[in-house]
DNA sequence: GCAATCACG
DNA sequence: ACGTACGTGATTGCT
């Protein structure tokens, strides 16, 4: 039989320092008890011992502290952050139902002493996990040690035994004590000999094995004269640290191995691991709700019994009744299969009763495509998950978009903005406490696996009664956080608009593009060639490790700050070294055109549908502030600050007889910060339709409003910059290139003379630490766990953030409700012209050229009614023949 | 899978 | 005294 006991404090502290934190959404660092567990994972798997404990240091003076006042002394209390996450881990091993010891006066390494020696009183083995050396003196033909370390994030361990370990030092485990005596250990504190250090101390003790024996013939020691002489002189030094550095396995511990065995954990386990967050370890230990709750009873969260009739679908005179009963209920939930080839509705027929019904193209004897016209018709009210998704499908098979009136995934953002993931089954555990019961292998929300839609089919309707009931929750939730405009006129309205957006996809000139691409080539093989020469030879100019190596070891140029690898080499540090070597030119020009190359030429060539269009997805549920944000491609990222980028805007085309009509917000998020912050200087250049920058240099820098030269301009254009994003004078002073305390003073000044501007900075984030979130004009709301961290770091990006959020966040509200304006408008009054395309601050519209002026005076119209505020909004809007032209 | 870099608002 | 501006996504190199 075997017992494995970990040293707790040991590894504890070890997966604090060797992982990266972590917390939960709630702030509650976790990243300690998580390297843990996992670790206590892996070695219990590969030792299966029969028996399993931890041992614990306590807080009170052990006899070491009594016998030398400084033992330890110097060790700085454990970091509140790892501190608080001891009682977590030992609730964790509570309802782990893994035994734990603790004794005051003696420390774990004690308690592991006593534990392996009383195993082997009773016939046991015993391994001894830790990360402390000296417990190698524990060492015996029954007891061994795996130490562990963590290097880099990676956890690997070490068995000692009596063999490895005499190969390793040279002498028995138990003379680890005498070693220690005589070189002392600097962590713990205590001395040993003085002036013996870890080579003498282990050759005497290779030699000599014990203390006592080189103290018994202390003349005669073969050592050096001066070795003996400082063997005598710190005997009694030795002698304490002996008794310092043995560990005691006689503690009074009540203990035998049996009491060990190991046992299945509680039911609080899942509970506990749902709340830590820990949904790999669910997964990794196979656990499961308490009591496993059939679907049925996960629709209504579990508490009243719904009498749900599931059936298949297969003739179309049943489809035909469902369809009466679906256009007269309330609403129905439904999930389809992302190529429609299957759907799930779910539909209340009575208080208790519930009919929940699955189709599938393959087995329906009926028109499929005259169902789902019916059922993407108005007169369905279908609750639905990830709804912008599903009407693209739609929309690219003809069919109608109708009839959505909730999405418990976007409902599920708005509640949220930061949670990560809206995928039904981690929304469903986080809102329920209960993981759904499901497939293992299954991909949650696509419904479908590379082989085949049969796995997806058999846990449809487990998915579809958890968006109900995601849907039960998240309704009231809505109204409670007053989004009920945001979520109903804005956010839902806009999963059609930007349903077409993406479907509708922008032209590109292909040939153009890969004409273009073949340039770049040229040029960078004619750069690449200098910078080969100037090097000296080849090496990858693409590896900021190889290109740090080149520009600071073998060229010799000053190196700036460093990164986590090496040397910084981006384009800042790059810019100051551009006159100390021609090869510095050469390499950001390099970069430029890889850049160029591989993301916009190759990276876009790649994504050009059969139309010849390029088809983003905008995605709803991804930004913290309440913005867009555009993949596959990213199309909100289209070179345009360098004349050499813009030319891609060029290669994005109106279709034959069209335009594109660009319209955007002039100074949206500093009009934004006009009005928020209610500052009168602000409102009042706004309303005086001045320069903002200009003004902003004037009032700052105190010079006349027509001595304003440029460089002042652009340095007041930083300030403002700044500003919105929480500046500190340190940034402020690198980007614009001036002495910190120059930038420093600007600040200062810009502060006195916005003194609404410094109001509302301050208040919003002393409202924010009270109420622990912020929000924007529609209440849209991002909480702040960072504002309660005690880390400085940590705690200084909250407050920027709550500065920053509100007017991001409301800049991304106005874009939305205009667009949805714009998109009903357009489709209202018969116009042919449709939104492609959307940039944060800017609109792009497709339309023939006949309409051209009457959708720029719509888009403006649109835009700057989108929100009332004290200062005007404004946009501006032109068009032309490509996106380059169109910005006007 | 992460780090570094750089494109955008 | 801390380290040094908000929000994104794609590509490349490297472990």
């Amino acid at each position: 039989m075997k017992l494995m006991v970990i040293d707790g404090n040991s590894i504890l502290n070890r997966a604090y320092y060797g992982i990266r934190p972590l917390t939960t959404r709630e702030g509650v660092y976790t990243h300690a008890v998580y390297g843990f567990l996992s670790t206590m994972k892996r070695l219990t798997d590969e030792e299966k011992p029969d028996a399993l404990c931890v041992a614990f240091d306590r807080r009170e003076p052990t006899f070491r502290h009594l016998a030398f006042s400084e033992y330890k002394a110097q060790r700085k209390g454990m970091p509140e952050e790892l501190a608080m996450q001891m009682p977590i881990l030992k609730d964790v091993l509570d309802a782990m139902n893994v035994p734990r010891y603790e004794l005051a006066g003696y420390e774990a390494d004690d308690l592991i002493g006593t534990i392996s020696r009383k195993c082997e009183a009773a016939g046991w083995s015993c391994v001894v996990v830790t990360g402390d050396k000296d417990s190698l003196q524990l060492v015996t033909e029954r007891t061994t040690v795996k130490l562990v370390s963590t290097r880099m994030g990676q956890t690997t361990t070490k068995d000692m035994t009596p063999e490895t370990f005499a190969e390793e030092y040279g002498f028995a485990p138990v003379h680890i004590v005498d070693l220690k005596a005589l070189m002392g250990d600097s962590s713990d504190n205590y001395p040993g000999v003085p002036g013996i250090g870890e080579k003498t101390a282990l050759e005497l003790i290779r030699k000599y094995e014990t203390l006592d024996a080189i103290y018994e013939r202390l003349p005669d020691v073969e050592a050096k004269p001066a070795v003996c002489k400082k063997l005598a002189e710190g005997e009694e030094s030795a002698r304490l640290s002996y008794r310092l550095a043995t560990i005691l396995t006689d503690a009074p511990l009540p203990f035998s191995p049996e009491e060990n065995l190991r046992a299945a954990p509680s039911d609080a386990l899942y509970g506990l691991f749902l709340k830590l967050e820990f949904n790999k370890l669910i997964d990794a230990w196979k656990l499961a709700p308490p009591a496993a709750m059939p679907a049925a009873e996960a629709a209504d969260g579990g508490e009243a019994d719904v009498t749900v009739t599931a059936e298949t679908v297969t003739d179309e005179a049943r489809a035909n009744e469902l369809l009466a009963l679906w256009r007269g209920a309330k609403s129905v939930t439904l999930l389809a299969l992302p190529d429609l080839s299957g759907f799930i509705v779910d539909c209340q027929t009575g208080e208790d009763a519930a009919i929940s019904a699955e189709l599938f193209s393959s087995r329906y004897e009926g028109d499929w495509n005259a169902l789902l016209r019916a059922l993407f018709s108005a007169d369905v009210k279908k609750v639905s998950h990830n709804v912008k998704d599903l009407m693209r499908a739609l929309l690219e098979n003809g069919l109608p978009i109708e009839g959505f009136v909730f999405d418990t995934a976007l409902a599920a953002y708005l509640a949220d903005a930061t949670a990560g993931s809206y995928e039904i089954g981690r929304l469903f555990a986080s809102y329920f406490h209960r993981e759904l019961v499901k497939p293992a292998h299954l991909e949650p929300d696509a419904f479908s696996t590379p082989d085949g839609t049969l796995a997806a089919e058999t846990a449809f309707h487990v998915y579809c009664a958890a968006a109900g009931a995601l849907y039960e929750a998240l309704r009231p939730l809505i109204e409670e956080r007053e989004l009920h405009a945001l979520y109903y006129d804005v956010e839902l309205p806009l999963c059609a608009v930007l349903a077409r957006m993406e479907t509708a996809g922008c032209l590109v000139d292909r040939k153009a593009l890969a004409a273009f691409g073949a340039l770049l080539e040229t040029r960078v093989s004619e750069v690449e060639r200098r910078i080969y020469d100037a090097a000296g030879g080849p090496f990858n100019i693409n590896s900021p490790r190889q290109l740090g190596a080149v520009l600071f070891e073998k060229l010799e140029l000053p190196h700036g700050k460093k990164t986590k690898t090496g040397w910084s080499t981006n384009a800042d540090v790059l810019e100051k070294l551009r006159w100390e070597h021609p090869i510095v030119a050469d390499i950001l020009t390099y970069r430029q055109y890889a850049k160029f190359k591989s993301t916009y030429c190759d990276g876009l060539l790649k994504v050009i549908a059969p139309d010849g269009r390029i088809h983003t997805s905008f995605q709803m549920t991804v930004t913290a502030t309440g913005r867009l944000s555009s993949t596959e491609p990213n199309l909100q990222n289209i070179p345009t600050r360098t004349e050499l980028g813009s030319e891609f805007r060029r290669m994005f085309v109106p279709a034959p007889g069209c335009v594109l009509v660009d319209a955007d917000y002039s100074q949206i998020e500093l009009r934004l910060l006009a009005h928020i912050a209610d500052d009168k200087t602000m409102r009042d250049a706004f309303r005086g339709g001045e320069d903002i920058h200009a003004v902003t240099a004037s009032q700052a820098f105190g010079v006349p409003r027509e001595q304003v030269t440029k460089e002042l301009r652009s340095h007041a254009k930083a300030v403002n910059f700044g500003i919105v994003y929480g500046i500190s004078a340190f940034s402020l002073a690198q980007d614009i290139g001036v002495p910190v305390a120059e930038a420093k003073a600007y600040i200062e000044s810009y502060l006195a003379r916005f003194s609404g501007v410094r109001d509302y900075m301050e208040n919003v984030v002393e409202r924010a630490k009270e109420t622990g979130y912020v929000e924007t004009l529609m209440h849209r709301r991002r909480t702040l766990p960072e504002l309660t961290a005690t880390n400085f770091q940590t705690r200084s990006f909250g407050e920027r953030v709550a500065r920053n959020m509100p007017i991001q966040g409301t800049a991304a509200d106005i874009v939305k409700l205009a667009m949805v304006r714009v998109d009903e408008r357009l489709r209202r009054e018969g116009f042919a012209g449709r939104l492609i395309l959307q940039v944060h601050d800017e609109l792009i519209v497709e339309c023939p050229e006949a309409e051209a002026e009457r959708v720029a005076a719509l888009l403006t119209e649109e835009m700057e009614r989108a929100a009332e505020l004290s200062v005007p909004l404004t946009a501006e809007a032109h068009w032309g023949k490509n996106w380059l032209e169109a910005k006007g």
